[in-house]
DNA sequence: AATCCCATGCTAAATTATTAGCATTTGCCC
DNA sequence: GGGCAAATGCTAATAATTTAGCATGGGATT
């Protein structure tokens, strides 16, 4: 095993499914799983990434539950961090705006005033 | 191989140098791929990229020059999209809260102007 | 045009990842 | 408490990825 913070393939899509739920027992990671193998295969790579350090589980009644190890915010930040670096050499201005030229996304009207709050925000601090 | 959408970890950095650099040679990804393999190695992967039809070639002098197929934008485009969705449940407003909010990227005040039109403008226009 | 340098093409071997099988454990319901 | 259903632990086989070696070709400089 690699044991570096690449994930393999069927990892990426395992950690993907479990951020997706926030949490995720081996049926449901199987159900979401493209081309799904088999339960115990399923089985097989979560405890890897359990070993790995990237889930953890906690035993609920007969099954195990998995949530990622690292915090929400955490995985946030380093998923936007590496779009940004990789597709916008690291600047988030482009990258909010492709956000929002995004076409099949609709923003609510208050969505886009809660924005407007937030940079004005953000200006005020200045940051 | 398995010749899907997904990449392996490999290929991954790969594209990912590709993206970042919007073109590279053999010579240049090597130098940027963490735990560099072999010459050999890289310019075997590049081979297998193009074959599944990721990159495309260039003949620039004596060597090649790799280049992403898909186009720019749609690369931005779907990055953008895998991650709203795994880690903001498709919450376009929260993924460009978050981005503003990372605190190691200073916005300068003109960017942060420019966001406004931006997201003055979509407003207008109504999406 | 010969030579040297640095590139590529191809292929086989080594390593990693992925898979499924079988034995065992756990919880629940009767 | 016994038995059934459904879960896990472990391990070995298979498949895919990753690697490097060796042969070959191109281009610039002399």
């Amino acid at each position: 095993m690699s044991n570096e913070v690449h994930l393999s393939r069927r990892e990426r899509q395992i950690m993907d499914v479990v951020h997706q739920n926030r949490r995720a027992t081996a049926a449901e990671v199987l159900a979401a799983l493209p081309d799904p193998p088999s339960y115990s295969s399923v089985r097989a790579l979560l405890r890897i990434l359990e070993d790995k350090g990237h889930l953890k589980h906690r035993r609920e009644g007969a099954r195990y539950v998995y949530l990622p190890r690292a915090s929400r915010e955490t995985a946030r930040r380093s998923a936007l961090k590496r779009v940004v670096s990789t597709f916008f050499q690291g600047s988030v201005a482009q990258a909010v705006a492709a956000l929002l030229e995004t076409a099949d996304t609709q923003l609510s009207e208050s969505e886009l005033h809660d924005l407007q709050q937030t940079i004005e925000q953000t200006r005020k601090e200045g940051r």
